[in-house]
RNA sequence: GGCCCUAUCGUCUAACGGUUAGGACAGCGCCCUUUCACGGCGUAAAUCCGGGUUCGAUUCCCGGUGGGGUCACCA
């Protein structure tokens, strides 16, 4: 596509944190254009900083990208390339292009040490980006940079520079926080007579106040949505979504069509901001698109225990539940929310049941307060219901065309209200209908006789 | 503050000199309806300001203003 045959692209956190969807919104460019051209994607830890690094951020990296499906075609580690970065030191300072300093250590220890200094040309440097255009910038004011502070510990622009040009990047795809420290990094890529990569700077993601996304102000980490029971696939969608657009209408994307679709020409300049209620109205397009199956198991999967226990619990219930559920959430984990609300309880246990709160709200001015009739109509409807082949209590719509023509002649708000209250004892719920049908024929009929025994007290 | 980047509805964005400035999310309204949810339909909402260039600027140029980034012996 230009002086590269082959397109290789990488990502290269650094695992002192748990990185949030910003970051991985990178990760999701740079691969995206990786397998969009047929390049390789390479994956390299920043892990030099050994006084921040940890495992355990290394592991969330990984865990995440796979995750989300960024599959890399290399793995590196950037603590063990140390003696790639002295024999670049070591000529560094053999053509004069660095050289050693000794200076009053920084820790404040008041010792001195030997640190290796950058010889700043200071020259004005423009490169080209591939998402910005054109940048200056003049690097007299960066004074002669230190690259490491002793032989075996390179530090960023020296230790960047090398691993990359050694694995053969051709393109760097990064936050446009690091445009600053490109000229750096590509007088260090003349100093050491490697060809220059071609660079796209992103624009940042900023949170809801207009900040750069941290963690401090409450981004959370990838893993986070993971564990909400968000699809991979629809972060992968929102994330490829902010400050990139296809040039179409369209918006839901599988992560086949994304790569056959991405391109950087039509990566945003400007600054985006991390919509999460964007990304749930984009994971449940892609919860519609799953089987009833899926559907299920993933539903099952953040059902509490405390769920499963109760008496009436089974999971051919459940699985009629989970289908009325399923209307409601946007995301999985949104199951287990509800269960903690004690939202789902009514479903698998005899509820406490209001005997006031059955009555449908304008019968209430009659002179009994509605009483006698919500009776009377409960008493009409059970046995419409009762009389039903056991066939019918597997379809929502014969139980509803058993009740529909009575509800229909006596008003169905005085006759579904009580009905649906019965079942339910909440107000708000499915319909009757489908209540029914969740309870079966026995629930149901012990539901309804309860109820009526309640408006004789 | 210096330097760099940037600027279309609240948000994500389309438009690559000529459009009634389009779409999506969120909002609001109506319909469906026993409640909730789903669904359907509709509505409101934007070119930061000032100069140029041009027959004509959202679009090109300059300035201002706003926003963001960055100024380590972190990455």
């Amino acid at each position: 596509m230009n002086k590269f045959d082959h397109v290789v692209t990488r990502f290269a956190p650094s695992p002192t944190g748990l990185l949030h969807g910003g970051n991985y919104r990178t990760a999701v460019f740079s691969y995206l254009f990786a397998r969009r051209t047929g390049g390789k994607f390479i994956l390299r830890i920043e892990d030099t900083d050994k006084a921040r690094s940890k495992k355990e951020y290394e592991d969330n990296i990984l865990e995440s990208l796979q995750w989300l499906g960024l599959e890399h075609d290399a793995f590196f580690r950037q603590s063990e390339r140390l003696p790639r970065h002295a024999i670049a030191l070591e000529r560094l300072i053999a053509s004069g292009h660095a050289y050693l300093s000794k200076e009053a250590a920084k820790d404040g220890s008041g010792a001195e040490r030997e640190l290796v200094r950058f010889r700043n040309p200071k020259k004005v440097v423009t490169f080209r980006d591939l998402v910005k255009g054109d940048i200056t910038i003049d690097t007299s004011d960066l004074g002669d940079f230190v690259i490491a502070r002793t032989m075996d510990e390179p530090l960023f622009h020296l230790a960047v520079v090398v691993d990359d040009a050694e694995m053969g990047v051709t393109h760097i795809v990064r936050g446009e926080d690091h445009i600053a420290n490109t000229p750096r990094q590509i007088l260090l890529y003349e100093a050491l007579g490697f060809p220059i990569p071609s660079y796209a700077h992103l624009p940042l993601v900023l949170d809801a106040s207009r900040q750069k996304l941290s963690k401090r102000r409450g981004a959370q980490p990838l893993t986070y949505y993971r564990d909400l029971g968000y699809l991979p696939e629809a972060l992968l969608n929102f994330l490829a979504l902010t400050g990139w657009n296809p040039g179409t209408e369209k918006e839901i994307f599988t992560r086949d069509e994304l790569r056959e679709v991405f391109e950087l020409a039509r990566v945003q300049t400007s600054p985006g901001i991390f919509n999460p209620e964007k990304l749930e109205w984009i994971n449940k397009e892609h919860m519609k698109r799953l089987s009833e199956d899926e559907r299920l198991s993933h539903m099952r999967a953040h059902l509490p225990d405390a769920i499963r226990a109760l008496p009436e619990f089974s999971e051919e219930r459940f699985a009629r539940v989970a289908r009325e559920l399923f209307e409601r959430i946007t995301h999985f984990g949104a199951i287990t929310e509800l269960a903690g609300a004690h939202e789902l309880d009514f479903y698998f246990a005899m509820p406490e049941l209001d005997a006031t709160q059955l009555i449908w709200k304008k019968l209430r001015e009659e002179p009994d307060g509605g009483v006698g009739k919500t009776r009377e109509h409960l008493e009409k409807v059970l046995p419409l219901l009762t009389e039903l082949p056991e066939a019918s209590w597997s379809d929502p719509e014969a139980l509803k065309a058993a009740v529909w023509p009575y509800a229909d002649a006596n008003g169905r708000g005085d006759v579904l209200w009580p009905l649906r209250y019965a079942l339910s004892s909440k107000e708000r719920s499915p319909d009757p209908f489908q209540l029914a049908f969740i309870f079966g024929k026995t629930g149901s009929i012990a539901r309804i006789e309860r109820a009526i025994a309640s408006l004789h007290a």
